[in-house]
DNA sequence: TCAATCTGTGTACAATCGTTAACAGGAGAC
DNA sequence: GTCTCCTGTTAACGATTGTACACAGATTGA
């Protein structure tokens, strides 16, 4: 089983990442760095290639900036591509507690898509960049974003290991639910990109879809063990900790 | 791999990529048009960039031809991506057909599983591109695949709706079950993808993993009518073609 | 105060890019 | 035979790429 090995952010400089969302303004002045990799994230939404395709002036020109100051803060694109994952990964940590605040799993998957929705439309760009690169990316980053998957998947496992709704479910299975979810989800995230735009009814619809799905999933859980025991538990017992 | 080559002074350029690999063989004669697909693929598996980021110069070469021969063929990178994407449709037809053989929906998931884990690998190039332009594509692209996507869902639905196996799910309920099921199994690709060679233990790991998970969506989705009975069945009033 | 360190600038250069143009050999139709 | 596509070639172009270098103001530390 994958051990989630968290990387925490490296750096923490001034972190006074401003939340706003005004383009203009927070270019003005100070802090290249954080307009570096804000630049990147949306020179990749709005151009289609990956990380590997992304041209280092025009990430420097989209942050104002002229092409060898890039230097002054990452030596490398691929660098750069790393610290744009940390800011992902506290984004979704961000999600992470905002989904924790349900104490039931039915109502916690049924509302955990609705934040998910939402953090998806309000961080377009920070999920094209994470779902491009989960495929595409350097094996660096490939693996840092699988690490992500698998912190989330076990937060959400021993989330619902903890509420105790399926007691008998053995933590290896929980996991594997867990990561069932966030595949749910992780595997929505184009198909939440391409919404069109001004048509409500795709969206609901989408997202019902995925609510169902989500207790789909559940229900299979909650028949798990009933199902296990009648096939008399063949190969399972060999890692059970 | 003798051209005729009866220019005065031809340098002889590739008499050391001839003998080199053994994908050179193929591309010795003939069909220039099927070699540049493949040397797309090949370029695109090695490399880390998508098709965006595929140089045409790059395709060419390792074709073994100048690249002002790929307008022959192609317009455009993005037309043979098209191209591509319909090798990639054949193949996984191909799948398809190898999958339905089975009769008992819990039988066919656990043996699906094994089909696409082979598929994966033997033909490994064909899913890093599936996988990398559903999501970083042109929008041409990645409506392309996701149609592919749909088409393969709703095959899967009306195979397990032709079993028999939930008989009261609504249409549209297998379908969602279809979608959840190919969901799994594409977003399964960069794991397998990422298999470290020369460990077996981990290929069994997900392996397992993925029947696993496989079991339970089709074990919640027996269940799930007895579930919708009690929540006072909502609308489902959707069309579906 | 002087010196050092950061962080930005502009210039320059060699590679590589996509694409156009002119041309040549081969194959089949006549 | 000739004529005409079809498919390949080389040469060349302008643009854009990543990166090295030298330099300048601003901040900091002594």
């Amino acid at each position: 089983m994958v051990k989630p090995n968290l990387r925490i952010s490296s750096k923490d400089k001034k972190s006074k990442s401003s939340q706003a969302e005004d383009e203009s303004a927070k270019r003005t002045r100070g802090d290249t760095r954080q307009n570096l990799l804000d630049a990147a994230m949306e020179v990749m939404a709005e151009d289609e290639s990956g990380l590997a395709g992304l041209s280092l002036r025009a990430v420097a020109k989209r942050a104002g900036v002229s092409p060898t100051a890039f230097y002054r803060h990452f030596p490398d694109m691929e660098e750069l591509g790393l610290a744009m994952l940390d800011e992902i990964g506290q984004m979704l940590r961000r999600m992470l507690r905002e989904v924790r605040k349900v104490g039931d799993p039915q109502q916690m998957v049924g509302g955990s898509m609705l934040t998910f929705f939402s953090f998806v439309k309000q961080n377009r760009a920070k999920f094209v960049v994470l779902g491009r690169e989960r495929v595409g990316g350097s094996p660096r980053m490939r693996a840092a974003i699988r690490n992500q998957m698998a912190f989330f998947s076990n937060e959400l496992a021993s989330d619902i290991q903890l509420m105790g709704a399926f007691p008998q479910m053995s933590q290896n299975d929980h996991f594997r639910l867990g990561s069932l979810i966030i595949g749910l989800a992780v595997g929505a995230i184009p198909d939440i990109l391409d919404l069109p735009e001004n048509q409500p009814e795709a969206e609901q619809e989408l997202r019902i879809t995925m609510e169902k799905q989500g207790l789909m999933l559940l229900l299979g859980a909650s028949q798990w063990n009933r199902h296990q025991d009648r096939e008399t538990d063949n190969k399972d017992r060999k890692r059970r900790k």
